[in-house]
DNA sequence: ACAATATTTAACCGCATGGTTAAACCACTT
DNA sequence: AAGTGGTTTAACCATGCGGTTAAATATTGT
């Protein structure tokens, strides 16, 4: 694995690299000479640090997963928000986070969906994400009459779906509604303004 | 295309095991041969009958894409069913065509993610679909002070969002909140139960 | 039985791509 | 000047896979 001298600047560089053109093209789709030429450095080198294409994929899959996964989660987790606080910072969180990363929703479902055993492997790794909280709130909720009752995960899928799935299938989207890449952002933000409303309605009894 | 004789049967049989294959693990990780052994027939008539993997591929994502648009704009352009019907019957019509197809949505987004530039040729070959029917509705609803504003667009991709993405995240759902395989069609069923009324309250002004 | 059509067989080509290697080359330190 | 860790060069190998081909063989209609 590390059998020689490694620097960790291009090693990081190296790893930007493969996670601007995975991203972008789906890792079966790209090659290693891109992630060389992205890098700035030869594919030698690129082997040399990670040995085989499958290990930077893995490590970026990882990564991404690393990135998102806590910013969700670490949001919902918070004991001091509400629930009502939490929907409304998760909306804007979600939007600009995928908003500056136009390929990760549909990197990841590409990836989950091309090799699935992965996901598992990587969940052994990192635990699944603490929900006792989010539960605790919505029955406190329920109980006070401030919503419908709804399992803590059907609640996330919710959120997820409406705020990650649109950046999945932006060009779809694109295409079939007539969404122009100038008014995308348009539409965004529309969309920031337009669901904290309508998910905390829609959990209102 | 068409320099010799083809069985129309065949051709069906090729597309048919085409179309399981590549939903499946996804066109890029699919393998010609793959589709031949799953049609029961020999690589060199699949070439014989489509020429390419490439058009053979485009001709499975244009049928994929075909089979999903009509049956969520047949809907929502039916003059006949009002606003509330409409969401109660898409809820179950996209809940149980893609519980009949595990792979339909994640292999959509990770086509149009691989390979954006199909998706405007599709497009332009099927018109968009029409949605004038839906402003129309959504309109008078609002006059009616039944329903918040919203544009057509915005609730399209709400519905999709809730309806379509945790099938194309099924595997990281089911790893993620530790849903298996056997309480995954439970957790769609309470979907089915628990949407229309999360989706509807959440017009409600 | 004959001809036309449909399908298989089995070999083959070409090429892109992942991966390897060994030697040369730098940049920096001592 | 010599050494050391990092990087390039440029070739090379192996292989998987898309695609082709020509002849053999079924299958079908007449």
């Amino acid at each position: 694995m590390a059998p020689s001298s490694h620097d960790r600047e291009t090693a990081d560089r190296i790893l930007d690299a493969a996670h601007t053109v995975f991203l972008r093209r789906g890792t079966a789709k790209s090659r290693t000479q891109e992630i060389a030429d992205e890098a700035g450095v030869n594919k030698a080198l690129v082997h040399y640090y990670f040995g085989t294409k499958a290990a930077l994929a893995d490590a970026i899959f990882e990564r991404a997963l690393g990135t998102l996964a806590p910013l969700m989660f670490g949001i919902l987790a918070d004991e001091k928000r509400s629930i009502e606080q939490k929907v409304r910072d998760i909306v804007r969180e979600q939007i600009d986070f995928h908003s500056a990363r136009p390929y990760f929703a549909a990197y990841l479902i590409s990836e989950m969906h091309a090799e699935p055993e992965r996901v598992a492997a990587v969940m052994a790794r990192r635990g699944s994400p603490p929900r006792d909280v989010l539960r605790r709130q919505i029955r406190e909720a329920v109980e006070a009459g401030r919503m419908r009752p709804i399992s803590a995960e059907q609640f996330i899928v919710n959120l997820m779906g409406l705020l990650v799935f649109p950046f999945a299938l932006r060009p779809g989207l694109s295409a079939l509604l007539g969404i122009k890449p100038s008014g995308w952002s348009a539409f965004m933000e529309e969309r920031k303004r337009l669901l904290p409303d309508f998910i905390l309605a829609g959990l209102r009894p």
